[in-house]
DNA sequence: GTCTATAGTCGGATAGAC
DNA sequence: GTCTATCCGACTATAGAC
């Protein structure tokens, strides 16, 4: 029944590795850095806590191998967006109001994207990692930002500038991106007072329609050729 | 030299609160409240580690106490400002389109009192310590929301509300006002992809300028009398 | 109200048997 | 790769002198 062979995911220690993240992803996410315990995580993925130090050198590599998942369920995620997008970019009009309006439409479906992804009920425990890493981010947050949240942004900065008259290199046009990532992302990072304001507890699928509906009606009304958007 | 009267706020015993507890506000916000130990408080703030327990009864309690504190400074930042809202909201007129356009004008006197309030200097640790809370608020998160910030976005939606044709209890128009704060705060929340995706190191007074200048385009457009605000 | 000293606890790391 | 046992440092809280 035991597999020897040593690229099989799924031998002893692969499973043991897998346990830890996956613990560790909630604890750390609940608990925070220092407040989690190696002794916790361990319990709560059924493993010996000297493991931890064979298999991650220690906590906080653990930590690392925590953020290295992240990235890689966000690549996942985001990948078929990324591709949708770069595709409809290709095919944009030469016509310029045309085109505004071509990357209004992909704006608002790249921004849909983040707005699932972070709706997915395991994302939760991310945002803690995420939001307490940006407050001042260390070796974790580099992992993020290198591998995909630059990306993301810059991403979104191009179409935020195509569906605008703001140059994309310009600062109004990184900060108006930035606004709109705020408009999104603030459901999920501030709980405390969406769960109180709204009375929403969680998102719920009805939530995360809301906003998509509300966002885009924002986002329509921002993007309107007779906008004031210089 | 010494003052014996017990109600003079310059006391020694008040000294040393005074003392631990801004002390406590760098430490708690730069660390976290688990990895911020009571020894490197009271070395900060220069004072025998054994009175965090005699005056705030242990580390939860001057942590409470910061909160504290920090109601009583945004209090005093945003009192002048809800003022102003109160007494200009009560002269609006009575046609709906000039009252649109009032509100409007109001709402983004509101917010700019917003961004300069987490514009100052002091008030980064602030975030830190809110932003903390709000993953999953405490007893902490309690003192601020029903000292001020509860009020704050009531007062934000009401705004909104006379600024479109939102009822003021509906969820949509929550769920705008919320995105309307998620503009502006994300910049002081998401410090490191802020620092990295628009190269601003802390928020300089030109970044704060720029901030309120395209939050205002923002706002124009998505609440201009064509826009599609239903 | 302030200080020293310490009790009591817990956490991360690791040695060494299997 | 896994496990037990343990070391050792760091922390909060507090007793008790001043």
């Amino acid at each position: 029944m035991r597999n020897m062979n040593s690229t099989d995911t799924s031998s002893r220690g692969e499973q043991t590795r897998h346990a830890l993240i996956d613990a560790a992803l909630k604890v750390f996410g609940q608990a925070g850095f220092d407040a989690a315990s190696t002794r916790s995580i361990s319990k709560a993925a059924n493993v010996n806590q000297a493991l931890i130090g064979y298999h991650f050198g220690g906590k906080r590599g653990l930590y690392l191998a925590v953020f290295g998942h992240i990235l890689s369920q966000i690549t996942e995620h985001m990948a078929p967006v990324i591709v949708t997008v770069s595709d409809r970019v290709e095919g944009f009009s030469e016509d310029v109001e045309m085109r505004r309006q071509e990357a209004l439409e992909v704006l608002i479906v790249a921004f849909n994207g983040l707005i699932e992804m972070f709706g997915r009920a395991d994302s939760a425990a991310w945002v803690r990692l995420i939001v307490r890493e940006q407050q001042d981010p260390t070796d974790a947050f580099e992992i993020l930002y290198e591998g995909m949240m630059g990306r993301m942004m810059n991403m979104m900065t191009m179409l935020v500038s195509l569906a605008s008259d703001l140059p994309e290199d310009s600062e109004a046009c990184r900060v108006r991106t930035h606004m709109l990532v705020g408009q999104v992302l603030l459901f999920h990072i501030a709980r405390g007072t969406t769960s109180r304001h709204l009375s929403w507890s969680g998102l719920s699928p009805d939530n995360i329609n809301t906003l998509k509906e509300q966002f885009r009606l924002s986002v329509e009304a921002q993007f309107a050729p007779g906008a004031a958007f210089q």
